[in-house]
DNA sequence: TGTATACTGTTGATCTTTACAACGATCAAG
DNA sequence: CTTGATCGTTGTAAAGATCAACAGTATACA
């Protein structure tokens, strides 16, 4: 006998082979990676995304950061008290105009996010072991090109 | 001015950076659009990734099924229902072991496997249209090799 | 034969997540 | 001062996935 007297239980061909679905079941696996690796800090990755919105400098209001990243607003609500519950955000009424609050990263807030770093690479690097570095970066550059064409927020708007 | 005075509400670099995020993001917009696609047909992809699998000509019974393609068993039962109602499948009990069901594939279904199919096809072939030709193809081949690293169901064993 | 254990499909309950609509507070226009 | 729009917040509802029980059936074993 060759192994098991079972027959392998497989995805069939015609699934493997289009890259789409093979995109949407990655997609899913990388998101419970994710999903579970973080949580072993008391954090999502969204939470992580507000984190490097906040990081980029702009001082950033709570309608812009759920915009840039596709967020719910009433989502954002929740995500955002976690992370000042957690000290690592601060929110204040931005004086001129009472409406809004000004999100602002902490000091702590800041420690986190390089934690957070060192987290995000040594989890892509772990899932896209099976890719040499060549590979990787040609990956990348392929996902990149369907990003700005299918991901909202991350085309880069010409002038 | 430039363009707009707005500033451009785009995804910090620093995910747009990760191959993982890209993946996570390009998943769920690939899932989106195939939902909304099948749903006009009344249709999720679910059905579809079951009809493929009775295709593939062993007789199928719900276990196998549910377990080839990593869903519930309770969650199959469901679609196999509407499948059913739909009169693109037929489920009868096994004569040699009444416990299981043999589900079949009717003439009709086999139709509508085709159309799904050209669906997913044209699906495809529109997501990937910022790439060429030989880009599509080493993006699947890349995919395909996290996925046999990654899904479990995708892993083709070796004797 | 009889009994215990394991498996199959089914059902139902629970939990999480997401999306959507309504609300008070505030600002801008006329 | 009134009207309409915007911001953050809250609550609700709808949807999916997960998990545990259930009756029917098969297998193992004494």
């Amino acid at each position: 006998m060759t192994t098991s007297g079972k027959v392998a239980i497989r995805l069939p061909e015609e699934l493997t082979s289009s890259a789409l679905f093979l995109l949407k079941r990655l997609g899913m696996a990388a998101k419970e990676r994710s999903f579970s690796a973080y949580e072993e800090l008391g954090l999502h990755p969204y939470h992580h995304a507000i984190l490097a919105v906040l990081d980029e400098g702009t001082r950033e209001t709570q309608g812009s950061i759920a915009d840039s990243l596709g967020y719910d607003r009433g989502q954002l609500v929740g995500l955002l008290d976690e992370l000042e519950t957690a000290g690592l955000v601060e929110r204040r009424r931005d004086p001129s105009d009472r409406r809004r609050h000004v999100v602002q990263m902490t000091t702590t807030g800041r420690k986190t996010l390089a934690k957070l770093r060192a987290l995000s690479k040594s989890l892509e690097e772990d899932f896209l072991a099976p890719l040499d570095e060549r590979q990787q970066k040609v990956l990348h550059a392929l996902l990149l090109a369907l990003a700005e064409e299918h991901l909202p927020t991350c085309r880069r708007d010409l002038a």
